[in-house]
DNA sequence: GCGCTATGTTTGCATAGTGCACGTTTAGCG
DNA sequence: CGCTAAACGTGCACTATGCAAACATAGCGC
């Protein structure tokens, strides 16, 4: 859920927006404003998106805890990695990296391999299980959001897809980086 | 950061939105698609708010957990609140919810206070320091989104604020309410 | 090849977060 | 008054985490 205060507080209509639920020409006022009102809509957006984020985890068989699912995120996307990377990208430190490998390790949902050429480095990459429970989770999160999507206008969905790609550009969301699907399954476990 | 995978992909330009960066008449297509491309969209805006969201607390001098933040929102939210209700909201045991007020209360950012009608119910509510604190980290995240906003073209400004409440909206996101804000510090400790 | 430093991983210790089972105090009710 | 339920708190076990220190290996200069 993560919630957070919602100090000040504003009209809920924008000011250059018709408020029929139709998009029509939105062709941007003055815009003397600086962008207070997006702010505010983007902080009541994220607190749904955390919620749901956070829901579609929770609502799972709880036989994996958030940081361990973060973890698996993490090998999934970027391919197998090493502890401290994973430590890394997860902002923990490599120690807790350690610890939780050996608890995905232990529950079946990844695999440590040595580095064939520097033996100090460990692989940590997922079992079939550690994929298909990151799959589910992230279906379940798309569902939800389909779910609220249909909810919505349609005339809405040109608008906000093209708005929310161009702020998950300029917030330095990678764009589109797929290369982490397919990737072999070679083990160099040695 | 709690990135997700993304797995099914699709061209980042809107089918129906022109790429030069300006909204323009917006007027939807024909609608075939099922709204794929916004939930797509909404994933890749999730990680970004999720990930800016996680960075505001951890840029934080850490004398404060996210579990622990997470109960002071609540407090702030919904005013002084019983342990129960707090433990509910955050959808932990009971016991985590005892044990959580009493790091918050040794860390000075809450106080303990017995109902005069229920003798077994306790009151939590926040002191100054634990409400300057839950403003502060709610101003940074708004400053961080102020600073993304900025990035992006101005004339995006109001169709994605007006996208955004929509969502919001059809996501179930409480409007507007800030009946919390300024309610009384009457103590009731008896 | 031999030190020396840097990197990658792991372990020990302390603290926080959590669920479950159980105990204690108090409310509510017949 | 006795019984049940509600609200807290405690004990136990396990996970999550940071910090410091130990270890193993890599890389480099000589």
């Amino acid at each position: 859920m993560t919630p957070t205060a919602t100090p000040k507080t504003s009209a809920h209509t924008a000011p250059g927006s018709n408020d029929d639920g139709q998009p029509g020409p939105v062709t941007a006022p003055s815009t003397p404003h600086t962008g207070a009102d997006v702010v505010e809509a983007l902080l009541a957006a994220s607190r749904a998106l955390v919620g749901l984020a956070a829901r579609s985890l929770a609502d799972l068989d709880a036989d994996v805890t958030l940081p361990q699912y973060r973890a698996l995120v993490v090998v999934a996307t970027r391919g197998p990695q090493r502890v401290v990377d994973i430590a890394t990208e997860l902002g923990v430190n490599p120690s807790t990296g350690t610890r939780m490998c050996d608890r995905l390790v232990r529950k079946g949902l990844a695999r440590r391999s040595r580095s064939s050429t520097d033996r100090r480095a460990v692989q940590l990459r997922l079992t079939p299980a550690g994929r298909a429970l990151v799959e589910q989770v992230t279906q379940r999160r798309r569902d939800e959001l389909t779910r609220i999507v249909a909810a919505m206008p349609a005339t809405w969905h040109e608008p906000l897809t093209t708005a929310l790609r161009t702020f998950a550009t300029a917030a330095g969301e990678p764009p589109e980086t797929e290369w982490w699907l397919g990737w072999t399954d070679t083990d160099q476990d040695g």
